[in-house]
RNA sequence: GGCCACGUGGCGGAGUGGUGACGCAGCGGCCUGCAAAGCCGUGCACGCCGGUUCGAUUCCGGCCGUGGCCUCCA
């Protein structure tokens, strides 16, 4: 029984599918003009955790999960005129990025990753659709859609548009008929990228890829829509607008889930204010397992503190996990136990599932033998449904940042020589080797098999 | 200004109308040559003021504080 919290709705509600045997869900992905932050990765890995969740409930093969690569804008066509770069360049480019990186922080790569240029043709279609049926209009090139056409818009945001525009600190463009009318299509000067359509070369608007790509994808009513919290308005609030009058009024989703914030210190986490942090730079200090794990210790609707304690934390609960997985190297595949999953299906509890974590391994530590062992595969099996514990116990432990780091192979020729200084109770040389090592982070642990030594 | 969240122990962070989150750090002990790991034990936590209630951290109201959206943004 998954429950999810469904933003429209504002209540957490039972899942259930237009189709159990095909589950679709839309994620909105970035816009690949330079590297992402570590809070555009909170989203990524929440909502591969959904996936998760959705394929094992509903078997892998039912669920298409489609996030998109926004690879015409106005940043990106910036971006290309001031580096000289040709645009697909650019866009290829991080993209590819965006895609490596998310592997190192164990997300699986979604069922689809349909780009807006890819869906030109089909924005442009809509666009005249909408303008056949009266809800846009064309004005000084642009194509514009006609919010007040649409008598749910607001509904999502909880604001109607004319109150927000009280507010707002934007010029109203003057071709607008209503300032809550939103851009479907804009004109492209001749020094900018741009498409023939039958109201003039020009380019999409934001708003309108996500809803030509959805409807293409995965279908007029799609299960789950996802995205950060400060996607509600007015991208989202647009999306349902564009969608649903589009479709002769039917929902462009079921549920709506939106993720909350990173917080750095006080304040969001984002580029204008420039104190972001890059999985980049991170990924070369910690491992991306770390960093998953950091990203899940919070609820995904709560904000959550990003510090390097909080790093810290992750890795050495990883650690004591991963422990037990060394000493007992359980291979059988079982269930996932119900404490997990059942936190896991309550709109992702996922410190409510960490905690299950700590339960199994001490019910594990407890144990000997192949009890041991079973034990073991069951938090094996919980934990992989998060999406940890992808490499093995050895290679945890041995992991280190690129470069500047010992080798395994000097490491273990010092190990060698304090153990023949311990035999002969030369302490002194002993410790002095150990204490060398631990300022490098090599830490020693003297067990009855002799000693083994990890990073820390 | 409008709309919306949130305020839990040293820190991160769940949850609940009436005993326990969990983790990190700390402290005491066992183990160890000493450590590490592991194990055992340990800590007047729920912003403030009212209200409802036999009883509120949990429900209601007010206040204070913090954050987000209203502009590209996860």
């Amino acid at each position: 029984m998954l429950q999810l919290y469904d933003s429209l709705a504002r209540e957490k509600r039972l899942f259930v599918p237009g189709d159990p045997a095909r589950v679709t869900m839309y994620v909105c992905g970035p816009t690949v003009y330079n590297h992402a932050h570590i809070g555009n990765f909170r989203a990524a890995v929440i909502f591969d955790l959904l996936f998760r969740l959705l394929r094992r409930r509903y078997g892998a093969a039912a669920v298409v999960y489609a996030r998109n690569f926004t690879d015409i804008d106005d940043k990106i066509i910036k971006a290309s005129k001031e580096t000289g770069a040709p645009i697909a360049e650019i866009t290829t480019k991080f993209a590819a990025i965006y895609d490596a990186e998310l592997a190192a922080f164990n997300c699986l790569s979604p069922t689809l990753k349909p780009t807006a240029t890819g869906h030109i043709a089909e924005m442009i279609a809509l666009t005249e659709r909408l303008i056949a049926q009266g809800f846009a209009y064309l004005a000084d090139g642009h194509a514009l859609f006609s919010v007040g056409k649409f008598a749910d818009y607001g509904k999502l945001s909880g604001a109607d548009a004319e109150e927000r525009l009280a507010g707002a600190r934007v010029e109203i463009a003057p071709y607008k008929e209503n300032a809550a009318d939103f851009v479907l299509w804009k004109p492209s000067a001749a020094d900018e990228p741009g498409w023939d359509s039958s109201y003039g070369r020009g380019r999409p608007g934001w708003h309108l890829e996500c809803s030509a790509m959805i409807e293409k994808a995965l279908g007029t009513t799609i299960d789950i829509h996802g995205g950060g919290q400060d996607l509600k308005f007015p991208h989202h609030e647009n999306e349902i607008a564009q969608s649903a009058c589009a479709h002769g009024g039917a929902p462009l989703a079921r549920y709506w889930l939106h993720n909350g914030f990173l917080r750095m210190g006080a304040d969001k986490m984002s580029k204008s204010l420039g104190n972001v942090a890059l999985p980049r730079d991170l990924l070369k200090k910690h491992h991306g397992e770390t960093l998953r794990f950091a990203l899940l210790s919070a609820q995904y609707r709560q904000p959550l503190e990003w510090t390097d304690d909080l790093i810290d934390q992750s890795k050495k609960q990883l650690d004591r996990f991963y422990r037990l997985l060394a000493e007992t190297q359980p291979t059988e595949t079982v269930d996932v136990p119900e404490s997990v999953a059942l936190a896991l299906e309550d709109d992702m509890n996922t410190p409510e599932a960490i905690a299950g974590l700590h339960e199994l391994r001490d019910i594990a530590m407890q144990m000997e033998g192949e009890p041991k062992r079973r034990a073991a595969a069951r938090l094996k099996a919980a934990g992989e449904l998060m999406g940890f514990f992808k490499v093995a116990p050895e290679t945890w432990f041995k992991w280190a940042p690129a470069g500047e780091q010992r080798s395994a192979a000097t490491v273990e020729a010092l190990l060698a020589e304090r153990a023949a200084a311990r035999k002969a109770k030369d302490f002194k040389t002993s410790d002095r080797i150990r204490d060398e090592l631990a300022a490098e982070g090599v830490i020693i642990e003297d067990g009855p098999a002799g000693a083994t030594w990890r990073r820390g």
